[in-house]
DNA sequence: CTTGACCCTGACGCAACGTAAGGGTTTATC
DNA sequence: GATAAACCCTTACGTTGCGTCAGGGTCAAG
């Protein structure tokens, strides 16, 4: 007396579902979802049961669950509701990590965006050079220090910002030529060079202990930055840190 | 005279950078780098030009383009830089949707994991069940849509949602009565019941059209909806229809 | 009996590598 | 100078969720 239960050939079933038959033949193979009969030609035949199932999968899937977290939400059916809710309270805080970091790149490509449309003429050996340098700094720099800098720069002002960009390479020449010379650094010129270095520093940083420490590490672990080799910086670095220590010591004879 | 540039092999230049060995051998192989010299034992060199080149293309895989984009992006270099920024335009435009489309899937597996903290003992067929609905009616309705739902539901409140959902079998049950009793639509007790259905339809749809049509879509185009058989209230609904229209009709007729 | 419209299985392709397998090279140590 | 540890090489399969043929049966209509 059973009322000749409805059944969906796999194209049939793609067309009510608006999926494709190789997704159905894929949930077949991989045993998500088989049909619970075959005609004698072998046809997949799907019953209502199926159907109801296939509903389940196409809604998990929506939520973006992969077809092995559906199979174990699926069968695991018994289970207790709790169980269910770690599972989505995991795929809900990965989510979550993944639009905070979209959201980031998003920033990111924004900031370019802006620079490229700004600047009617950007050469763009120079664009991907600062690309390069927008990131790395962004692999040393937590985002709240990134955040702070970006104030920081705001402060300064864009002209102020391309003054210290141009007093840099000076400064390390006049640095590089007292290191060649041998001179001492304790001595009275290179005090001068290391106070404009600390000066400069400090600007930059707005005082913030954590990220010196972080271009410190920037500087260590990165070949080149800026064009420069760092191995030269981190030996005027060097140099300029004797310089003043000597300073404070001499004070603390004095 | 030249100074003996540095060159790296690869395990050397992974752990400089982060990277893994299999990375760059797969860099190598697509083309996206290949390192500038290789040892008479056929060991990978990776010299100074080589490893810029590296940066870049960790920069810009930050910025989540594709290996080929990357080498699109590189190897155009000559190009100007606005083609540049179409290329980033149209990545971050793609980003955006992105992010826009996952913070939707965020929202609704809050609201289902909200569901399942509240009720202490869910189980398990019925949390799949309200999952499956929920999904569908995102299928059918716009954000819009939705969002008015969302509104209208918190206007009505938690209790008369209940009352409604257990109106609605009530009423259908008897409207099937009167079908199967083959009662005119023009009859009184059809008229009642219709007046009913049709208040029903109202309060959920707040009044609009546009939602009453993704509603109509949705039960033609689901077999199933609250477990109940689509192709019955199909009917039911014509039914309904016309006993509206009788009405109409008498009226224009009085 | 031949179309066409279905259906089947099998297998390669995609992105960006991970992970062996099987076998040479360098380098440090005994 | 032998041996072992640490590297390096190439080849090739696995991952995710299907798309896209290829080669070949099945079924209803004309």
């Amino acid at each position: 007396m059973q009322p000749q239960r409805k059944r969906w050939k796999v194209g049939e079933l793609a067309r009510a579902t608006g999926l494709t038959v190789r997704t159905l033949h894929h949930y077949d193979r991989i045993g998500l979802l088989q049909p619970s009969a075959r005609s004698s030609a072998g046809y997949r035949l799907y019953g209502e049961q199926d159907v109801a199932r296939l509903q389940q999968i196409r809604s998990l899937r929506q939520l973006g669950f992969t077809l092995e977290q559906i199979r174990e939400l699926l069968d695991r059916r018994g289970g207790d509701g709790a169980s269910h809710l770690r599972v989505i309270e995991m795929h809900l805080a990965r989510l979550r990590e993944q639009v905070r970091a979209q959201q980031r790149l998003c920033d990111r490509l924004e900031r370019i965006a802006k620079r490229l449309r700004a600047a009617e003429e950007v050469p763009a050996e120079e664009l991907i050079q600062s690309i390069v340098e927008m990131t790395m700094f962004e692999r040393y720099y937590t985002p709240e220090q990134l955040e702070q800098l970006a104030k920081r720069r705001e402060a300064l002002g864009e002209e102020r910002i391309r003054e210290v960009e141009a007093e840099w390479p000076r400064l390390m020449e006049e640095v590089r030529a007292e290191m060649e010379k041998g001179t001492d650094p304790s001595d009275p010129r290179v005090q001068a060079l290391a106070q404009r270095w600390r000066a400069l520093i400090e600007e930059f940083t707005g005082g913030d202990p954590g990220i010196a420490a972080s271009l410190k590490r920037l500087y260590e672990q990165e070949t080149t930055v800026h064009g420069l080799d760092t191995a030269a910086v981190r030996a005027m670095g060097e140099y300029i840190g004797r310089a003043l220590a000597a300073r404070r010591e001499g004070e603390s004879h004095a």
